[in-house]
DNA sequence: ATAGGGTTAG
């Protein structure tokens, strides 16, 4: 047999994905004394990728350095390729940086931007971006899909619309996967609405984009938002896949809705995805969350091949229900199938101990869970502990755990031990609990309720007084509302009715012009009218003003406020884009923790 | 002939 038709077995394997036997091939050609030339290299470097076999590709550089065959650009791009994959960065930065050649093809930079990007070193992608760039090598839109999934974080979500904009500017955009990658991107950031003005904006929506879509609200929680695109879809023709119905039945889970759950089992049975692990997952956590434990441990044990996260659905399940001995007893199963616990499945044992009132129990697993497994407890993981020793009376056990911990208690560590001051009624350390939690969650209102009901409790109506109120006083000053903007890498702060920033005067002059021509007709509909008296300047108009006056046009203008946004800034909004004919996104910014520095990250990235 | 990419579960 000739070197060309071992190739050309090679390449049919490949292409059907039956990598294990295409390295079997190879090693084949070996044994017959042939020797692999440029053709060959990739599709057994592709080989070892798809299978993780970082040793099998580094032996494969080797016959690359060899034969000889290193200088072909096909092959080194298969290489960079392969050691990304195999999760070995710095060997792929290392064949990158010692051919030339390399750093003067697309392909190989996208390899290694993609590489870096999945690695989690996407700031090392993103300087590449820079100098592949600055060297003229020509970008498209395979580069995007290498750099638009690192974006997938509210931190870089500013950066994900810089790379959205250039792709529109490119004309990238025409290939849907661009656009399926820009709209998870937007999903991961949690800005949903933009998502959706992306999908609804695709003329031809294939699975894949449906899928985005759907997860995207099932991963968000938007579980009733899942179910009418799911119908939307079915009525569009397209036929659903395994991904899909994951992210159906996940939204099932939200629900309790078990009907909707049952009619998407039929579904998978009759489609014939029965035997997938994503889908046995799915159902068993939907029927264990719903209640249904005997049907979800049935398709429990049918599963052939149970992963961590199947046992996690079960396990789950018992624990929610009470069944805290059935839990136990289903973890210890699980550790003798020889599968490590991870932090998630400490979190739904030590629930189910609390649930059950297994105290002792609860302790012993906590204890193991850092000795045993070497597994840092977090503050979820206190908070259960707080419950559990709370609930059992414990109270002066639960507050030295506190004290005791590494990391931070969060609200929900503090919050247990408030409940369980409520149910053995201590008032002294019931002050002590809400002096922390309020400090963490001065907005949650339920822990003022808490308070409050203790010392109604104790018949200490003067307590009951002083939370009333607390709670008046913050209600009435609530919390000043402010909204961001990010400006060329900075994010600037507004109050409502703020006159200290440097451009006050001009932002105030803009808003007057807008108002002006908010007058006019044809701009504001009937039903938009008569909304003029509000004596403050709304801080998210200020923000808008602002970045008018110093963001480019035809730039999308994100706005970030920390309250909900009233109907009448969603009528500005409105209105200031039909005159100025400017994208505006408004962002909850609860959800956005880091912003509260004040100061964005992503010039740093550009 | 050969290289780079998009959607999924606890």
């Amino acid at each position: 047999m000739w070197e060309s038709s071992w190739n050309a077995r090679l390449r049919e394997l490949s292409k059907q994905c039956l990598f294990f036997e295409a390295l079997t091939v190879y090693r084949q050609m070996l044994r017959r004394g042939h020797s692999p030339n440029a053709f060959t290299f990739p599709f057994a470097l592709k080989s070892c990728a798809a299978l993780s076999l970082p040793l099998t590709g580094s032996l494969l550089h080797c016959h690359v350095l060899k034969t000889g065959c290193e200088p072909e650009p096909f092959v080194q791009t298969a290489l960079v390729s392969m050691y990304c994959k195999c999760c070995l960065v710095d060997d792929a930065r290392k064949v990158f940086d010692e051919n030339p050649l390399s750093r003067k093809l697309t392909v190989c930079y996208n390899a290694l931007i993609a590489g870096h990007t999945s690695n989690s070193r996407f700031s090392d992608a993103v300087l590449l971006f820079r100098r592949m760039r600055e060297a003229g090598v020509a970008v498209n839109s395979v580069t995007m899909l290498g750099l638009v999934p690192g974006c997938a974080a509210p931190v870089y979500l500013r950066l994900g619309m810089c790379l959205h904009g250039s792709s529109v500017k490119c004309g990238f955009d025409i290939d849907s996967s661009v656009t399926n990658c820009l709209l998870t991107m937007y999903v991961k950031c949690g800005s949903l609405d933009h998502a959706r003005k992306l999908f609804d904006a695709m003329p031809e929506k294939g699975l894949i984009t449906w899928n985005a879509m759907i997860s995207g609200y099932a991963q968000n929680g938007l579980a009733t938002h899942v179910l009418s695109l799911y119908k939307e879809m079915e009525s569009f023709g397209v036929c659903p896949d395994p991904v899909t119905l994951v992210g159906v039945l996940s939204s099932c889970t939200h629900l309790g809705a078990q009907g909707i759950g049952r009619e998407v089992e039929r579904r998978i049975e009759s489609c014939g995805f029965g035997s997938n692990p994503y889908l046995n997952n799915a159902l068993v956590n939907m029927y264990a969350r719903c209640g249904n434990l005997v049907k979800a441990h049935t398709i429990f044990d049918a599963m052939p091949q149970k992963s961590l996260v199947s046992w996690t659905a079960i396990i789950g399940g018992y624990g929610l229900h009470g069944q805290g001995e059935v839990a136990l007893e289903l973890f210890d199963k699980m550790v003798m199938t020889r599968i490590r616990p991870d932090k998630t499945v400490f979190v739904t044992v030590l629930s189910a101990c609390s649930h059950a009132g297994l105290t002792d129990r609860g302790l012993e697993y906590f204890a193991a869970m850092e000795k045993r497994y070497g597994l840092q407890p977090g503050p979820e993981h206190y908070s259960c502990m707080v419950d559990l020793l709370g609930r059992a009376g414990r109270l002066k056990e639960a507050k030295e755990l506190i004290e005791s911990m590494l990391v931070n208690p969060d609200g929900a560590v503090w919050g247990a031990l408030l409940g369980a001051c409520k149910i053995y009624k201590n008032v002294e350390l019931a002050e002590l609990a809400f002096e922390h939690v309020v400090e963490l969650e001065p907005t949650n209102i339920g822990y003022y309720v808490l308070l409050s009901n203790i010392y109604s409790d104790a018949k200490n109506l003067e307590g009951v007084l002083k939370v009333r109120v607390m709670m008046r006083e913050r209600k009435l000053k609530k919390e000043p509302g402010f909204s961001y903007v990010e400006c060329k890498g900075t994010v600037h702060v507004f109050l409502a009715g703020d006159r200290t920033h440097r451009q006050t005067e001009e932002i105030y002059r803009m808003l007057d012009e807008l108002e002006n021509l908010m007058m006019e007709p044809g701009v504001s509909d009937e039903n938009d009218q008569g909304r003029n008296e509000e004596q403050l300047v709304h801080s998210e108009k200020l923000a808008i003003a602002f970045a008018l006056l110093n963001t480019a046009p035809g730039t999308e203008i994100v706005v970030i406020k920390n309250l909900r946004v009233c109907g009448d800034c969603h009528l500005f909004i409105k209105l200031v884009s039909r005159i100025v004919d400017r994208q505006f996104v408004v962002r909850d910014a609860t959800r956005f923790h880091h912003f509260r520095n004040g100061v964005c990250s992503c010039k740093d990235y550009w």
